[in-house]
DNA sequence: GCGACAG
DNA sequence: ATCTTGTCGC
């Protein structure tokens, strides 16, 4: 049987929504507020848990932290992911004590099929500066960036850069940087290396991992 | 038709 | 993402 979810419709909505993404430094520089968000799925799928963490910059330090939990709205759909995380990563963010200047967002942003990864959807719809962090690759094609922190070779489609694969830590599996919303490319880039001390994943995404109940 | 496919 | 123990490597 076929889907019930009309992804032709969806496709459109994103296509609409994704002209109104500002791929150019419109923030604070640095920003003092960083925030990370990120989702889990317990009982089964039924339960949408949304973490989001606060924190300083460029010191790191916490500042808030926020589970909201919700019922899943809809299925995982590779290229529709953020209509089925976003419902309850806002519920997050919303009850954080300050809203944040700048967002790492679990997953892509333009690097995406039609140029709106969560990250973007994420920014598009609460106005706020936005990056997207991919653990692996949606789409684009790219070389083999070399084995140090700060290593980074371009995330291509056809003749566009939608983003960059970017060595975070030394010897680690690279991640996949990419404009969300109101931030430039290489901003994001710099952003996503300053709030990287330790771990593979920058600090708020990782932590925002901990608090949804990842390991 | 076949392979790819964020979390 | 989630289901799951031990195990290889620094």
């Amino acid at each position: 049987m076929t889907s019930r979810i009309d992804t032709q419709a969806l496709k459109e909505r994103q296509r609409q929504l994704a002209r109104q993404v500002i791929d150019q430094d419109d923030l604070r520089l640095p920003p003092q507020l960083v925030a990370g968000v990120d989702a889990a799925f317990p009982d089964g799928g039924r339960t949408t848990r949304a973490a989001a963490v606060l924190m300083r910059f460029p010191g790191l330090e916490l500042m808030d932290e926020v589970v909201h939990e919700q019922p899943t709205e809809l299925p995982y759909i590779p290229g529709f992911l953020s209509f089925r995380e976003l419902p309850a990563i806002l519920g997050a963010l919303e009850r954080l004590s300050v809203p944040p200047e700048l967002v790492f967002c679990d997953g892509q942003g333009r690097a995406h099929p039609r140029r709106f990864g969560i990250a973007c959807h994420l920014g598009v719809t609460t106005g706020l500066a936005t990056i997207g962090v991919g653990k692996s690759r949606l789409c684009g094609r790219h070389e083999e960036p070399g084995p140090e922190k700060g290593d980074a070779v371009a995330l291509s489609d056809d003749d566009e850069v939608i983003g960059r694969v970017l060595r975070s830590r030394s010897r680690v599996r690279p991640l996949y940087i990419s404009v969300g919303h109101r931030v430039s490319l290489e901003t994001a880039v710099e952003l996503v290396l300053a709030c990287t001390p330790t771990y593979r994943l920058p600090e708020p995404v990782r932590r925002a991992d901990r608090l949804a109940g990842h390991r």
